[in-house]
Formats: C-alpha cells, sequence, structure tokens
DNA sequence: ATCCCGCCTGTTAACGTTAACTTACCCGGA
DNA sequence: TCCGGGTAAGTTAACGTTAACAGGCGGGAT
C-alpha cells in the first residue's frame, strides 16, 4: 500500500462518514444554527476521530475576515517592545482575536515587507510599532487606502484613518534633562543619536528644549552616538552604543557631570563604562535613562529612568484597531498620548561642588 | 453618493479594465506563463492604479501552501528567543518564506492556542521554541500526524517525524560548575530553579553530575529559586528570581563561595544582590551565569558565562524545517546538538585562601 | 382544518485564485 | 501543402468553507 500524501481532513471528508452535508458539520463545528443534538454527537465523535483541523484560508475567504492582527515591531529582544506586545495581547486575546507578530530588525526593507505579508494574508488589522521610514509609510499607507485597518504606535507617520497612540517622549525628556540641570549639573551629555538626526528623536528634542529653557549651551561634543551605530547596523546593541558612547564622552578634556541616555540599554552600557573608568555614579557623574525596563530597578546603582506606560500603549492600539475592524472603518483617527514619569532612583544626585566649580571654570572657556 | 464598504480589489476587477479574462491578470502577477508584453504593461499598469493586493487566503487555499512559516516561542524580551528568529529567519528570507511569531507568555494554553492559530492558517510549518508541557507536547503530536512539518528547538518532546535542534546545556552545565570546582570552590550554590523540579532544566542536572563527579554534596539549601517563579508567574522576570534567590543565598549561616545561575538575566539579579550586600565579586563570591548574551560582557565585573550557538539553533531548524516542507514529509527525524562553549571572563576567580577553609570545617559540620 | 412558527437539514452559489486544458494564430521546414 | 511547435490567450473546475435560501416536519394556536 503506496502511502499517499496525506491530505488535510475536510468538512466534506467528515460529512460522508458522519451520511450528513459539509453544511451540517459547518453548523456543529462552528456550534451555531439548528442541529440535532444527536447528529451534533455523531459529527463531533468523527471530526475528533479524524483530527479535523479547520480550514482558515478557506473560512476566511468566504468570511471576509480572518480574526486575527499583524504586528510589526523592530527589534525582539526589546523589553519595550515586548511589552507592548503583551498589552496587545491582552486586548486582543479577551476578544478573540489571535496575533502575529513580524520583525523588522529596524531596517525599512523588512518593515515593508512585512507589511506584505501580513496584508497578503488578511489580517484583520495591523498594529505597526516600528520606526518611520519613507517606503514604510508609503506601503503604509496603501494598505489604510486599500482599507485595511492601521494603529500606529509611536510612529511618525500621519494619516487620517491611522490611530496613533504614543508617549509623550518630549515631555519625558524635558522632565530628564529639567531633573538633572535642577540637581546642578551644568555639562550634561546625550548618548543615542547625533545632533543632525536627533529631529527624530522626541526625548532628544525634550533635552535641547530643557537645556535651551535653562539658558544652558548645546555642545555638539556633549552629544555621542548615534549615526554610524544602531540604525545602520540592526545587530549593534544599544548597550555597545551607550557602552562606546560613554568613552568618548570619557576621553574629553572636562566630561559631563551628568548623561542623559537614549534608552535604559544605552544607560546600561554607558554605566558600565563608567565603572570601568574607576568612577562613581552618582557622585562623579550621574545617569538617567528612558523607558523604566525591568532591569534598570536591578542594576547598581539602581538607575533613574523616565518610565512610559508601555503595556497600556498596547492596550489603547489594540482597542483603536478592533474598534475599527469591527466598526466604521471609515472613522477618523483617534489619538492618545501617554505621560510619561520621572522614576529617580541612585544613579541621579546633585552635582558635587567640586565638579562644578571645575566645571564652570572650563565651561567658561568653551561658552 | 453613499460611501460603498470597499471592497477589495480582485483580479476580476483587472481583468475587467484590462480587458483580458481574470487567468492573463494571474499570469502577469505571478509572471509565469506566456503573456504578450504589451498586455502585460497594460495589466501591470491597471493593477498598479487599482492599488491590488493578491490575496494570499485564495492563492493558499488553490496552491495548498502559503509560503509562510510559524514560530512559537515563549517570551519575546528574551535575547536568546531574539536570537534564535534571526537565525529562522536569516533562513527563511533567503528561500522566500515569511515568519509569523506567536507568544505563549510561557504558559501551555498560550502554546496550545498558538499552535491553533498557526496551523488554522495553514502555516507552511511550525518552529516551536517553547518548552514542553501535556497539553502542547499533545497538540503539537496531533499537527504533525496531521501532516504538519514541525521543527522543534530545545523542546523536550519527541516524535518519529519533528526535527530537533538543540544545544548540549547537559555539558554546559557540567563545565560551568566544574570551572568553579577547579578553580577550588567546594561549596557552590545555584540559583533559578528547585530540586524537585530540576529534573527539567539540562543544564541544572550538568550541575549535579559535576558535583557527583568531584565528590561534592548536593546541599539543598544552596539551590534556590525556581517553583513559585518564573513558571507560574509570567510577568516575574528572570532579574527578580536572581535577585531574591541570592538574597536567599546570603541569608545562609555559611554562603556559597560561588553560584551557578540558570541564565545570564538571573545571573544579573543575584549580581547585583551581591553588590548591595556590600561583597565583592569574583572575591567573596564568584558567579557564573549562562547563554552569553550581549550584555553579559558589559556588566561590571564582565559575567563569566556558557554560550551556545544560538543563532546556529535557529538556522538549523529553519533549514530543517524547509527540507521537510519542500522534501518528504515523512522522512525521519533529523537531530542536531551543538556544543556550548565556556566564556571566562571576570565574575569567577579562584576561591579565596580564607574563605576556603572556613568553609571547609563549616562543610564537615554539615556533610 | 388551517396557518404559522420553531426546529432540522439540505441545496446552491459564491469567496479569489490558479492548475490543467483548450483554442487559435503565426511561422518555418519538409 | 501540410505539420509541428512556440506563443498568447481563454475556459473550466476546483481549493474548503459558509451565507442565504429552500424545504419538510411536527405541534400549538386560531
Amino acid at each position: 500500500m503506496k502511502k499517499q500524501p496525506k491530505k488535510p481532513v475536510t468538512l466534506a471528508d467528515i460529512a460522508a462518514l458522519a451520511d450528513v452535508t459539509p453544511m451540517t458539520v459547518s453548523r456543529v463545528i462552528n456550534n451555531n444554527g439548528y442541529v440535532h443534538s444527536e447528529t451534533r454527537e455523531r459529527v463531533m465523535n468523527v471530526a475528533r476521530q479524524m483530527n479535523y483541523r479547520r480550514n482558515g484560508l478557506a473560512r476566511g475567504l468566504k468570511r471576509q475576515c480572518t480574526e486575527t492582527v499583524g504586528m510589526v515591531i523592530g527589534d525582539i529582544a526589546n523589553p519595550f517592545a515586548a511589552e507592548l506586545t503583551r498589552g496587545v495581547r491582552e486586548v486582543l486575546e479577551e476578544r478573540g482575536y489571535s496575533l502575529f507578530i513580524c520583525i523588522s530588525e529596524h531596517t525599512a526593507k523588512e518593515d515593508v515587507r512585512a507589511f506584505d505579508a501580513l496584508a497578503d494574508h488578511r489580517v484583520d488589522g495591523i498594529i505597526a510599532a516600528t520606526r518611520a521610514s519613507k517606503s514604510g509609510n508609503e506601503r503604509l499607507e496603501e494598505l489604510i487606502d486599500s482599507g485595511i485597518p492601521v494603529s500606529l504606535i509611536g510612529r511618525e507617520f500621519r494619516h487620517a484613518q491611522a490611530d496613533l497612540v504614543s508617549a509623550d517622549n518630549l515631555k519625558g525628556g524635558y522632565e530628564a534633562t529639567t531633573h538633572l540641570i535642577e540637581m546642578g549639573h551644568k555639562r550634561i551629555g546625550f548618548i543615542g543619536i547625533s545632533l543632525t538626526e536627533g529631529l527624530r528623536l522626541r526625548r532628544f528634542q525634550g533635552y535641547l528644549e530643557a537645556l535651551k529653557d535653562h539658558g544652558l549651551p548645546v555642545e555638539d561634543g556633549l552629544i555621542a552616538g548615534g549615526r554610524e551605530a544602531a540604525e545602520q547596523m540592526p545587530g549593534y546593541s544599544t548597550e555597545e552604543m551607550g557602552y562606546d558612547g560613554m568613552m568618548k564622552l570619557l576621553e574629553l578634556k572636562n566630561r559631563p557631570t551628568a548623561v542623559f541616555a537614549r534608552n535604559d540599554f544605552t544607560a546600561m552600557g554607558a554605566l558600565n563604562a563608567i565603572k570601568r573608568a574607576g568612577l562613581r555614579i552618582p557622585e562623579d557623574i550621574a545617569l538617567i535613562g528612558y523607558d523604566d525596563i525591568p532591569v534598570a530597578a536591578h542594576t547598581s546603582p539602581a538607575l533613574t529612568t523616565v518610565r512610559q506606560p508601555t503595556r497600556e500603549q498596547g492596550r489603547a492600539a489594540a482597542e483603536f484597531l478592533l474598534r475599527r475592524v469591527e466598526g466604521d472603518r471609515e472613522q477618523p483617527r483617534a489619538e492618545k498620548s501617554f505621560a510619561c514619569e520621572l522614576v529617580v532612583r541612585e544613579s541621579t544626585a546633585p552635582a558635587t561642588k567640586v565638579d562644578s566649580s571645575k566645571t564652570r571654570k572650563r565651561q567658561i572657556k568653551t561658552a
């Protein structure tokens, strides 16, 4: 007996064995419509015995919906993205949707591919939590125009029909920087992006604004990392960016007394660079991160950082999306911005007298 | 004019406008069969103008394959899983497959749901990198029996037709422990699982075997954490497990001189607990982790750990899967086990004289 | 007796795509 | 002149499911 290619069981197969029509089997499987309890029993038994799995393709094709949502994130292994997906999943699950995640590895090309893959498979909606890019935005626009509901998380892209969830990172960055300034720091470094690319990073904008509002100069030399790092080389970890960036700052003749890192990973890299150099935190250099990832509370010293309500953002994005999926698809954009919260731990402290005097002297020279 | 519900564009729509049959449009879209270059041009233009997206459901239904692979992981935000998916994606991408990722949050229930969601949507194959569970394994077996190719990564489950990729964590755990023993440590703690549950964790088995082979006793008190932690409460981070576990060990009257943590996160938690207690690493307590995640090189002190070839495991799993998808689906199981490698950094050092003498005295009493 | 309605099941026709087959034309060689 | 084969389409019939409709049967109300 030749082994056949093992064709999947269909409703028709079950129908034949249970001596009913496929329609009746469908009713049993989906538990709707009238079916006699005896018939139901019989069909169920056959289905179980044959190890039936419904065909989501056929089902989706006929019903014009798949009860599935796609989400695109830039980087798995990022606790921030992880927390987002938890929020998303919480909502989707209780409403009976499945979640398929695609990874873009922070590249525009993969971003587009992910959108395509999800759209092709006719997910009911897409949540995009990746960084904006030209090609990505264009494709996104095509998808929205072709009728797929889209919900964005922290992505710089606006469309009349794409809901938008974000955290107020401008304010978060502003507050982080102000926190340092109020502690008497005057030379405050930033690690994680270059001055020229900074337009895209809200928290960096907040840093700049805070300096300006307090009459402190922006020094190019105090801004480290960016360009050649994470953006271009997906493999390049942000810890390394923090480590390398901090090393550069430490080599300065008059180094900063405080540093703001673009996220907690970067801060952890910076933290280790500072310790390596034999300096103390926060006495020699104060350090502040961003995101409040779980490890941040467990570094030594514990990291002062800015918390954004991450899971809530995920939940909100999912709720916006489902509202659109199940309601009016053409409804105007909904927007929600979450406030960030400064979490003061051990890595920040007032600038020490000695340092600040030394700094002031140099600063005059520089300014 | 009432706005219609915006039906997606189909081949038929294009065909009507381009004055050909849907079949011809299909040939153009898929770029196969004979089509006159003029016709091709005309069809392409119409398709572009109408913003056509092919319907993957219909396509998959007809062709009986979706060029899509599903992967289930227990935890996004885990650098180990992240690296696995990179390996998987590398292979899939160059072969033209898309990857959909599902998260189980380390629960058996979600594990099953993920398998179901992927199977329903008729992915061409599934890669399972989650921890084994009774219900999960049963469902997996059903799927395999119903003809879906499955590839497993580090999952304790065997099936004649499911390919298996793993790292030799028994040996890895053995070598990590031996490394500590050879440095003169005699009281070696383990953080991350309980003695009763340890059967499931290979690296822990390696720890036990190494102790046994070197004539050292296994002390229940030196084994901290597990049960009540990560397994049950998905939200509970492994850093916390490391921190809490280490705290318990530090409270012991005669604490260990070295500690083996089940993974690098746990080790980082332990590392911070040790520093908090005012003790030095490795002088007072030597510490070893597992996995060699990127941060491990950047902690202070840098973490000694065991590296497993993670990306390679992902690649191998994907290759096994595609071989089965595109070749004989009934072929016998392929297996591949990767060797682990001890990475010695700064967190381990020989046991100090003082400690070891003190330890020996107590140990006699204990033994 | 008639009618209506609730229950149970069957029939038909899609959903959008494509494999397999058929038709038709044109050109070159025997 | 006829034939074969390459080219360029069109036709048909699925893939597996389900919405919509069409019976048929029995029982209670009129």
